[in-house]
RNA sequence: GCGCCUGUAGCUCAGUUGGAUAGAGCACCCGCCUUCUAAGCGGGCGGUCGCUGGUUCGAAUCCAGCCGGGCGCGCCA
């Protein structure tokens, strides 16, 4: 049990003495240390309810509240019931978390199945910086899942059926460079797709023509059917290299083309199921007239009132939609996979089509906890979303390099002789780019800067990843092995006792990042581990002190690099030994 | 027009869902390498939490109304 969950316990075990009935304890890490360990308001919270004094609540349950071994209690301010937690009961905490390979996290996830789909790119479009958050979060999500005891299943959901193949398919035919195809096939592909993109703007005969060609790539036509698996096989191939850069894999690629023949019985089933109904030539799903106007997906507000906004699944060409792959690639979890849970990363854009997924899937009769883990938009210099088509935006694979670079430069004059510099070099400037990403709250818009993505010093990966360097440092100037998991741990130093105090609060924080799907939560707790392992650096010897501090600091430094080491790892990041 | 997201230090962002004197990093200033890696540590400067009301013991957080930014709203994905 956390140190939390016993304060909560025991808290909860007082309130009901005194209440003489059951009643809800929440304990809080305090906001500042001065205060304590943990707080608990419970007392102002329940005295209001009740009309009573939140003091002489809060008195009567500390004088009944058993604390024996944990902490002591004290009262302050209006009624906050403050707890100092024991030096010795975080002693024990840390010796604990040495011999739990799972370093005290609950497995909140009861080996339920959640789908987590993420990073979905457009095949034969650019990955730009825009498409990073997306793989990165829904990565770490997925690593946390894991960690937590779920089953996890990853599926990346690529666009691999829509309509810029017309427009591929056209320049494929017209402006395809096969010297260039064969030096670099995706830079090909991209031109090829960024010149059609011109040439149908200003030419409305290409555009009728790329229309044409998708037309025929749907009907079953044979060349056109190659050319796409031909683009498919290179796109795929440079999807891999990205996501191996990345250190991001996928249990599955069930891209849209996987689910084509499913599309028509299942507006079939709609329409048999009186889901969907025509309008207008095409097939839609309307409101169902339950609930508030402002609450329903498939209803909006114009100059004339509220009226329809359907979804739609089949158009009046016969076309399928969006909506209509989602559907069945919902349904396909769902029934194969038997999924739980299924957690989508798209950006908050597409929060009202999630909406009507979500409410279409549940009149479907599908069920289960359908979530839209939305997150903002990284913005262009003009302040303006990125598009995929104009050329302009920074690619992926330029920050990335780019980041590698910057990494490798600080390396050469930092410690230059230093063994596989190239490797680390990759290590730290990938783990920057995706702490940055994974350090923010995932709803705020932010203008790409490279300065701020690809930062080394200050609230960084690279720190994180230093404050590891620097206890592997310690251990390997150690003569003999050191057995942190019989190490008897004693905390007499402020900076001995903070350290402790946050390994015990890794499990407690971790099952909060799911709630909400926040990942900088975990991202900031492991800045301020790092932040108490650099002042224990300078402030406590490690080796040079005498025993039985030696090995206490010594299973201090082990469990540091444990958490850190593993709080990276579900971030998607790695820990160098030396850089 | 209606809906969603958003506005916090010069800049980039946190803020445990209503708690105590609002926190970090960058930048700037002052100190610290003969001691386990200075990508570090210690200290300083910096705030009308967009604005105005309201709810209450208590509001950056909840409600209402304005103002600014981003996005969405029938046959693209």
């Amino acid at each position: 049990m956390t140190i939390l969950q016993q304060l909560e316990t025991r808290l909860a075990a007082a309130l009901a003495d005194v209440l003489g009935e059951p009643a809800r304890a929440i304990v809080v890490p305090a906001a500042d240390l001065r205060f304590g360990d943990y707080q608990s308001n419970a007392a102002m919270v329940l005295a209001k309810q009740r009309k009573t004094n939140p003091r002489t609540l809060a008195e009567d349950v500390i004088s009944k509240i058993d604390l024996a071994g944990i902490a002591t209690a004290e009262i302050a301010g209006p009624g906050f019931i403050n707890f100092r937690v024991l030096s010795d009961a975080y002693a024990a905490r840390a010796m604990a978390l040495l011999n739990d390979e799972k370093l005290g996290v609950p497995a909140s996830g009861g080996g339920r199945t959640v789908v987590v789909d993420f990073s979905a790119p457009n095949v034969a479009k650019p990955m730009h910086v825009g498409h990073i958050r997306s793989t990165i979060i829904g990565d770490s999500l997925a690593r946390i899942a894991r960690f937590l005891g779920y089953r996890v299943i990853t599926d990346n959901h690529i666009g691999d059926w829509g309509t810029q193949f017309g427009m591929i398919l056209h320049g494929w035919k017209t402006m395809r460079d096969d010297e260039a195809l064969e030096r670099d096939p995706i830079a090909e592909l991209v031109r090829v797709y960024r010149m059609v993109n011109v040439a149908a703007k200003a030419d409305p005969a290409v555009l009728e023509n790329c229309k044409t060609e998708l037309v025929k790539l749907q009907a079953g036509d044979a060349e056109n059917l190659a050319i796409w698996q031909q683009c498919i096989d290179v796109s795929k191939r440079g999807l891999e290299k990205i996501y191996t850069t990345l250190d991001v894999t996928f249990d599955h690629w069930l891209g849209e083309s996987f689910f084509n023949d499913m599309l028509g019985p299942l507006v079939d089933e709609f329409l048999a199921k009186g889901i969907a109904r025509e309008s207008a030539g095409a097939v839609c799903v309307f409101s169902d007239g339950q609930g508030k106007p402002e609450d329903d997906p498939f209803r909006v507000h114009r100059e004339e009132g509220w009226t329809d906004n359907p979804a739609i699944i089949r158009k009046a060409d016969g076309g399928f939609l969006y909506a209509t792959t989602d559907l069945a690639t919902l349904q396909y979890r769902i029934d194969k996979w038997r999924a739980d849970e299924i957690w989508y990363v798209v950006g908050v854009p597409q929060q009202l089509h999630f909406r009507q997924i979500f409410a279409a899937a549940e009149r479907w009769g599908k069920t289960g906890n359908f979530r839209h883990v939305a997150f903002g938009s990284i913005l262009g210099e003009d302040r303006k979303l990125m598009k995929t088509r104009s050329g302009e935006n920074v690619g992926l694979i330029e920050v990335l390099d780019e980041a590698v670079e910057r990494a490798a430069k600080v390396i050469a004059e930092k410690n230059p002789d230093l063994e596989g510099a190239k490797e680390i070099a990759e290590i730290v400037g990938i783990g920057a780019v995706k702490f940055a990403e994974l350090s923010q709250n995932r709803l705020t818009d932010y203008v790409f800067a490279w300065d701020r993505m690809l930062a080394l010093q200050g609230d960084t990966a690279p720190y994180l990843q230093y404050s590891h360097v620097r206890i592997r440092s310690i251990f390997r100037k150690l003569d003999a092995f050191f057995d942190a998991t019989a190490a008897e741990i004693v905390l007499n130093e402020p900076e001995e006792i903070h350290l402790a105090r946050l390994h015990a609060r890794f499990g407690e924080l971790l099952p909060q990042v799911l709630e909400d799907f926040r990942p900088n939560l975990l991202a900031n707790y492991l800045l301020e581990l790092a932040r108490a392992f650099h002042s224990f650096f300078e402030a406590c010897p490690v080796l040079k002190s005498d025993e039985p501090q030696r090995s206490s600091r010594l299973a201090l430094c082990e469990l540091t690099g444990r958490v850190l080491a593993t709080g990276l790892g579900l971030l998607g990041i790695k820990c160098p030994v030396r850089m």
